[in-house]
DNA sequence: ACGCGACTGGCAGGTTGTTGCCACCCCTCC
DNA sequence: GGAGGGGTGGCAACAACCTGCCAGTCGCGT
């Protein structure tokens, strides 16, 4: 057995371990939160948890679920698609943010789970029930998440730009004049400047300066 | 004792515990390299080790050693000329990188540290010798190093932009026409121009919308 | 066939942005 | 005092961008 606790922090390692210490406490949960900065962050914990049987493959009714993911991981079609109808289907509330996050769980307000460094071989996650430590990461959650955009406006905002070649994108980022962008596309001067003006109200800006800041928060460069 | 070794990495909980485990190897070691988030993120580690006398306040001679920061980090102008004293004064090589990181130590290519979530009360470090995921760890390591800008040309980069009022960036970002944010500014049109021409050389870009995507990359925005 | 809607691309008028020129002002130094 | 350097701001020429207009093309439906 490789966790040990002390002072309210246990930390666990891989998978199979965070299921073992906390799957029940999800299980009965009623208030579940989720910070991700990838869409794949907590796929590898439920698996292990559905395994077990300890975790149901499906939320029940009844249980408050939000999610904040990074734009990244709302940006492709197929994703937003498949976010879009985890809301539908469990009544969860997804946002994305545009602020700096780290892979966070809440369970109840009273346990957090912190996943560590992703890249560095078997996870260890972080799992905190030292309630000053659980109220201040709580609150961080809720800032994020008050000031985040709703999945529904993030995606109709996006989905326009998705849909405008993101080519336009790269030339617009790289410093290309008009004409030479649109020539490089095999378009008219015109047909390019609306693409780029389409662009430039999906990303709400004035100007192609703010343009360039909106497009590059979101990830979009 | 709450740290715990299995498989090539161990676990320890905040500056102290990472001291008495790594203060020697870190004193002993010839090559050092640094990932850090921020300007304070080793700093508590260093205050620990010097405290106890494990660690000299300053690195030995003939130590190899590299440190790698966001932009955000070297953008005040008195952290920047701190970063450069340490550079001269004891041969450390300093760059910055846009790319995103963790915080991260390498000690002899054979140990590697990572820093926990330093928002989680008292901050878990993980301490790898697991030859494979050192290995990973130091090829991403290098791989960011590599692309990473020095920080001298960083700075002088930089510099340039510090000297030209932030406000003609807030503006810029805002998609303020060019003779408001004068009037706004008290300027003469001819002379905000001067500055945001300025401003696009220093951040080499050729169009504004480069320019935005380029200062917001920066973390100037 | 015809009508309609959607889209393209050339053209042109207007706005915004880029930059050189030059008069003017201020400050420092001899 | 004059010379020189640095900076501002108005003006103007030019380039780049914004957008309406309209002819032409294509696809679809009746």
């Amino acid at each position: 057995m490789s966790t040990r606790s002390a002072e309210g922090v246990a930390v666990v390692h891989g998978e199979d371990e965070l299921v073992a210490r906390t799957g029940h406490l999800i299980a009965a949960a009623t208030d579940v939160a989720f910070a991700a900065t990838t869409l794949h962050t907590w796929r590898a914990a439920r698996r292990a948890g559905e395994a077990t049987g300890v975790v149901a493959s499906e939320p029940p009714d009844g249980v408050r679920l939000r999610k904040i993911y990074l734009p990244n991981a709302a940006l492709d079609p197929a994703a937003a698609r498949d976010l879009a109808r985890f809301c539908e289907s469990h009544g969860a509330s997804i946002r994305i943010t545009t602020d700096d996050i780290n892979d966070t769980m809440l369970i109840d307000r009273r346990i957090a789970i912190l996943g560590g460094d992703p890249r560095a071989g078997r996870r260890t996650y972080s799992v905190i029930t030292q309630p000053d430590v659980v109220a201040g990461v709580a609150a961080l959650f809720d800032a994020v998440w008050r000031n985040a955009t709703d999945l529904s406006d993030f995606d109709a905002q996006v989905a326009e730009i998705r849909d405008i070649a993101p080519q336009v994108l790269d030339l617009l980022s790289r410093g290309v004049k008009d004409e030479a962008a649109a020539r490089s596309l095999g378009l008219g001067v015109r047909t390019y400047r609306r693409r780029v003006a389409e662009l430039m109200s999906a990303l709400g800006a004035e100007s192609r300066f703010q343009a360039g800041v909106r497009a590059r928060e979101l990830g979009l460069v």
